[in-house]
DNA sequence: ATGTCC
């Protein structure tokens, strides 16, 4: 898009100032470059969430930014309750608390390099992946309750990981205020087969190599080392998640004019978070959120069962799990008044920094790791939480590279086959079922990850630790 | 993202 239309604030910071019904102003984090790559409907999409009831302090997209439902993906928008505020299913996405959890392996790559074949044949037998994918754990209505208001914590008592875990997972591994109730039994029927399984799209489990450090002393704590081993976890809350969005993006549409909002946008549809509607929302949104966390919890259970065929006695410990689709209850300053906030982060990380009181004890002088997950066979990233991103954008990151092109133009540019020889010609082994969902996920068909987390960690918003480059992906 | 259209 055309950068005239912003006014630039610094570097990396790109204002529309409100006009029209825009409650609030429009904030970009990009370069020129970013900014000129991206679609005109990041700016028309963040313009109509700046017109939304209760918005505060600003309508934020993240360098990675790329339109979406309603909202973009890559925007971050918070809203008072006592100000009319709402709440928005598309403000969250469908796979609703999607995310990424990192896990470390104690291995360096030349120990895994003789066995790379034999784990990515183990992983690919273990964790079930592509569309419709189904697990071995099948729920009844008992264990779909307790897996709703569990999350991490249940599949843990499950018997799936370890009690280590838990810290090491937002919210502690169990969202408070799940109502279960509030999930739909087509939801339930949905989910009770796709507990453990990946999924499909961008979602993947990726073994990486630690390849560049750029701060020494974070990743040290983190447990991060040049060359070594980690695996990378990225996927949602599958079908239960979807339905629970489809359901109340539905509801809400229909009701909008009930409770007088104008909304520029069907696709906005959003409800007050004051409302009865939209506290069913919330409610069934966090058990989505328990969902997903108990998925990538029982994936890394599946992990460690897959590596220990191959690596015998190995541990994985988790480094953390951060989810890049929420609406969060969350405090912050706002003109020196500590306020409770609703942050809708959809397709952004949370980027809690240095002494935030919700951060585990080994994380509270480096911030929380924030974890993005490049494109298939392009660089992850490991950065950490700071204090000013607070003041950028209710301490938000981007969340990966972000797409530049449809699914539908980039599996008529590309062959998922001949991508799958060339990425393996580089030593990256690829292992799908559906060689037109790697075709959909080619690299280029990405923004530059590597630019993305540059200007993440220029605007302040998040500070790079490590770079990771992938040896085996299992995709979906 | 999604039993890629109930």
């Amino acid at each position: 898009m055309d950068t005239r239309q912003f006014i630039q604030r610094d570097e990396t910071c790109w204002e529309i100032k409100p006009y029209g019904n825009m409650r609030v102003p429009a904030i970009i984090y990009a370069d020129a470059q970013l900014l000129e790559d991206m679609d005109q409907k990041v700016y028309d999409q963040l313009t109509n969430v700046a017109t939304l009831p209760g918005i505060v302090e600003a309508a934020y997209a993240m360098p990675d930014a790329h339109w979406g439902y309603g909202f973009p993906i890559g925007g971050v928008a918070a809203f008072d309750p006592e100000q009319g505020g709402v709440v928005s299913a598309g403000g969250v996405g469908f796979d609703i608390s999607c995310g990424v959890r990192t896990l470390h392996t104690g291995l360096n790559i030349a120990e895994l390099q003789p066995h790379k074949q034999a784990l990515a044949d183990a992983l690919c037998r273990t964790v079930p992946a592509g569309v419709g994918s189904r697990g071995k754990i099948h729920l009844n209505h008992d264990r779909m309750h307790g897996m709703l208001t569990g999350g991490a914590k249940w599949a843990l008592e499950q018997g799936y990981g370890e009690a280590q875990d838990l810290d090491r997972i937002e919210e502690h591994g169990c969202m408070a205020g799940a109502e279960a109730h509030y999930v739909s039994p087509r939801a339930r029927e949905r989910q009770k087969d796709e507990m453990g399984t990946l999924g499909s799209g961008n979602h993947y489990l990726e073994v990486q190599r630690v390849a560049e450090i750029f701060d020494p002393v974070v990743a040290k704590i983190f447990g991060l080392h040049i060359d070594d081993v980690v695996i990378t976890i990225h996927c949602g809350s599958r079908g239960l998640g979807h339905q629970i969005g489809t359901e109340f993006l539905k509801e809400m549409a229909m009701s909008a004019a009930q409770y007088r909002i104008v909304l520029p946008d069907r696709e906005l549809a959003c409800a007050p978070l004051n409302s009865p509607l939209g506290k069913k929302y919330l409610g069934a949104m966090r058990a989505g959120i328990n969902c997903a966390l108990a998925n990538r919890q029982i994936i890394t259970h599946l992990t460690r069962q897959a590596v220990a065929t191959v690596f015998p006695g190995i541990h994985l410990g988790l480094l953390y799990d951060v989810s890049h689709n929420t609406c969060k209850l969350e405090h912050h300053m706002i003109d020196g008044q500590k306020k409770a906030l609703y942050v809708h982060r959809k397709g952004a990380t949370r980027a809690f920094g240095p002494g935030h009181p919700d951060l585990p004890d080994v994380f509270k002088k480096t911030g929380q790791p924030v974890l993005i997950g490049g494109s298939m066979g392009t660089s992850s990233y490991v950065l950490c939480g700071t204090q000013e991103s607070e003041q950028r954008a209710f301490s938000s990151a981007c969340h990966g590279a972000g797409r530049a092109m449809s699914r539908t133009q980039a599996s008529k540019q590309w062959q998922g086959r001949t991508l799958v020889e060339e990425l393996a010609e580089r030593g990256i082994i690829i292992r799908s079922p559906s060689m037109r969902g790697v075709a959909e996920e080619a690299p280029s068909a990405y923004k530059d990850v590597s630019a993305v987390v540059d200007i993440a960690d220029r605007a302040g918003l998040a500070r790079k630790v490590a770079k990771l480059e992938p040896v085996i992906c299992v995709k979906g």
